[in-house]
DNA sequence: TGGAAGTCTGCATACGTATGCAATTTCCGG
DNA sequence: CCGGAAATTGCATACGTATGCAGACTTCCA
């Protein structure tokens, strides 16, 4: 037995006395193998240290359970965490994680590129671009595409996400009911359909209300911590008293850094002179200097929706395309709101 | 041309009416092979919208070109960042990420059990246990094994950190220099290496200015930001005037959590009533909010010098054993600290 | 013009496992 | 004790690519 040599099935049958078709029955669960052959080979497999190739394996059964996860932005802590949801998920059903990471807002091309040659069972893609072309050629060769968050209209792959027109509108009912008067909103990239949703939602709900949309101050910045301090410098560093009552960041990282501009630098005080909202529910929304009030995302199902439409569940299944799941959020009170006046 | 059916190096060799030879060689780069030649199957490669298979690849060159990156604490900023700057490397090396999670502290030995069955090239793991045995079975196999941040005696693998020690030194200093007095700390797992090496430098550096052990009051909490606050409760909730003038916690995200019950449930001014410092240098540490001083980590090099270690510049190399690089931190003085009475 | 050196190309095989099929054994009821 | 069904096993082959080797062809120089 020499070192830095791994034991393949033939050494273990070898040492088993038995074929190599049985050490491969032996290592699966639903294969005709009688008992006491099985100990047998695994005990041999044992000694020698064997452990079953899964690369030869994926090229005869065409299944890789690798599942190939496209994360556009992992300095936003709610793709950070979507992430880590996906990869329990994934683990507990036996499939592994191949990361790519790419440039905020980039194009994941580049990345499906290399995916393809994998031969993944299924792509997640979050918070990045993908184009159509790329879309097509990953579906026309039977790999599904799941679109988390990042819904495309007239893109041919299935998406899941937040019902982020409802979210905003979560948060306008909100503000309103703490009597805010003056509104102010910090979007995120134009383009993104997440962004467009998220202010569409908001706005509609206030208009209900009898605000036309020019009566609401607007600020865009990147998706950032930095993002979001520099949107509400722009926004804000003016006179006092022209200042709205009521800010809604359409994410959370970026309320962050809009709070601690208004507080550090403007000396407003939350929520008296200002009510903030955001959306996501990061882990910093709860942290004490925040208490951030904002839109739960119901990452768990999203995750395990994204799942289902991979076809995990049954194999050989057509891939469905177009397919839009939105889930709706859940407003969680925090300290940036003021209570409903009764 | 059948949707739904992946060309493979024949149909793309009939196409362009050479060998399935000449169609391998066309992908490769140093292949001996015509120009002409070349462009004609890129072409009919590209009619067919042929992909390589890496997997059937892979179990000829005996290379898989994946890294897996098992990550223990998905929740400390730190190692997201750590990752983030993992992937991109990797990416612009030509490989790709298979990501494994556990749990904080958890044991790496069942993902390791994985990642084994895939051929790996190598394996990185940060913030997370990984037993000897499992150590052994990796480097006797040939698969490299570096460990990111978690040093361990007697470890067979190979290991890349920050010195710890030294980085608890330059914390101690300014706080001297800061006119602190009477100390306390927030330390974390007592098993792990990186937190008593913090410890050990920060103390030892004291001791030298004449404080013994004893003098300084110290919590134990799980690395978390929740772990920080309550660490600084249990440490701080008494009679104002028994208070420490400086409190070093061992990472950045204790921190945080210790400043915000320091300045919202205690009543307590940074750095006026008390100096705060961290490690790690998260992106948090920056926010205006916090504005913490804190050692940062060569991440860059810390990531170049484990991927130098797994041996991706010369191949075929011996594994090396029970290395241990430590890189000196940098300390980064913002808010928390007393500028140095003069 | 001849031959040597160099450049391309195809043939054949190997990588490690899964699985259809046939052969063998085992098990039972009659 | 026999026939057939069921359970188990081995044989052979397939998955898709890389590469050593030898042959074919080109180039170049004497």
């Amino acid at each position: 037995m020499k070192p830095s040599h791994r034991a393949t099935s033939f050494d273990v049958a070898a040492l088993a006395g038995v074929s190599q078709s049985a050490v491969s029955r032996a290592f699966s669960q639903q294969s005709s193998i009688a008992a006491e052959t099985r100990a047998r080979v695994l005990e041999a497999a044992r000694q020698l240290d064997y452990v079953p190739n899964r690369i030869a394996s994926s090229l005869i059964t065409r299944r890789t359970n690798i599942v190939a996860v496209i994360v556009g932005d992992m300095a936003n802590p709610f793709y950070v965490q979507a992430l880590h949801c996906i990869g329990c998920a994934l683990q507990a059903r036996g499939r592994q994680i191949l990361l790519f990471t790419v440039d905020r807002g980039g194009s994941a091309d580049e990345a499906m590129r290399r995916v393809l040659q994998y031969q993944v069972d299924g792509v997640l893609l979050t918070s990045a671009q993908l184009s159509m072309r790329m879309t097509s050629r990953s579906l026309d060769r039977g790999v599904p595409i799941v679109l988390f968050n990042r819904y495309v209209p007239g893109h041919d792959a299935a998406c899941v996400r937040c019902d982020n027109a409802h979210g905003g509108g979560l948060i306008a009912e909100a503000f309103l009911r703490g009597g805010a008067r003056r509104f102010a909103m910090i979007t995120g990239d134009p383009g993104a359909t997440t962004s467009q949703d998220r202010v569409r939602g908001f706005v509609t709900r206030l208009a209900e209300a009898g605000l036309a949309r020019g009566d609401i101050a607007e600020a865009c910045g990147h998706s950032t911590y930095e993002g979001g301090a520099a949107a509400a410098l722009a926004l804000l560093d003016r006179q006092r008293r022209e200042w709205p009552d009521a800010l809604y960041c359409i994410n959370d990282i970026m309320a962050l850094g809009a709070m601690d501009v208004l507080r550090m630098r403007l000396g407003a005080a939350i929520p008296q002179d200002i009510q903030v909202a955001g959306f996501d529910d990061i882990p910093q929304a709860a942290h004490l200097s925040y208490q951030l009030t904002t839109v739960a995302q119901p990452v768990e199902a999203m995750v395990a929706e994204a799942l289902a439409l991979l076809h995990f569940d049954r194999a050989g299944q057509r891939i469905e395309r177009a397919i839009d799941r939105a889930l709706p959020g859940q407003l969680v009170m925090r300290a940036t709101l003021r209570a409903p006046s009764a």
